[in-house]
DNA sequence: GCTGGGGGCTGTAGCGGCTACAGGGTCAAG
DNA sequence: CTTGACCCTGTAGCCGCTACAGCCCCCAGC
């Protein structure tokens, strides 16, 4: 068990820093592995020692994947909050993009949305040779 | 050029197929290898070579995905495009599930939109260490 | 001391749905 | 005969994980 039994209330195995944080374990080492995520220190078992550091950092990520930022968008977030005099319309326009991206999605789904549900109310419940669907679907 | 010099109107390359079905060569190579589309014959030169039946099945495929249906449910759409004697609520119901699917993910955007926005208006231009958005992502 | 079970480690392969090469062959026009 | 557009195969890459296989470590209980 875990739980309780750390020496330092600050040092935390990758399990514990998953639970804490709402992160997959692979994922963590996966962030790690692709530098999104500094190395962890080691135990004497070669386990991988977390801090509040990483802890805020994870959450950080987390957050900021939340919000559908690719990863190499959240890198550059992660920096930008590492240089805190530099301008906020750096950060500013990094939310702008995302958030004009999630609207071209938005509105393609919309579309898609509209489409199927004009496909899905023409079904008469008769066979596949008088499907609309699939005759909407054919050439 | 092929456009006119095929011997056949019937019967194309893949480039003129890929033109005439707005699908990428690659792409077409592709939905033959998973077996989404069936082998094509070949010509003396080992050119694949198509026939109206896979312009046919290509449009259908084609339409599908801008429908957003996964490639395993177009196979399933395709196989029962072959089958007309049976029920067309079985179609009815990949439909209704390719719509519940697209319903989830536009609320799912919706919500991030909405968030998006709160940020993004509430950067006041100044410098990072007084900015609201690297502030919400950090815990 | 010995065992069991729950963690942890590395490295690699897979997902979906393409896309992009490298390194060759083919074909028709000039 | 050469040029250049097209085609071929096979393999690797994209994103963001996720899922193993095959090991090691640690602690509790007996």
């Amino acid at each position: 068990m875990n739980g309780g039994c750390t020496n330092d209330d600050a040092s935390l195995t990758i399990g514990t820093l998953g639970k804490r944080t709402g992160v997959n374990i692979e994922t963590i080492r996966y962030y790690e592995r692709i530098g999104l995520l500094p190395e962890a220190a080691r135990s004497a078992g070669n386990y991988r020692v977390y801090g509040p550091a990483h802890v805020r950092r994870l959450v950080f990520i987390r957050k900021a994947r939340d919000l559908g930022f690719p990863l190499e968008v959240v890198r550059a977030l992660l920096e930008l909050s590492d240089q805190p005099d530099r301008p906020c319309a750096v950060v500013d326009h990094l939310v702008e993009e995302q958030l004009a991206e999630v609207e071209r999605k938005l509105s393609d789904l919309h579309r898609l949305r509209d489409e199927l549900d004009r496909l899905a109310h023409q079904c008469r419940g008769g066979s596949i040779s008088e499907c609309r669907i699939i005759e909407a679907l054919s050439p």
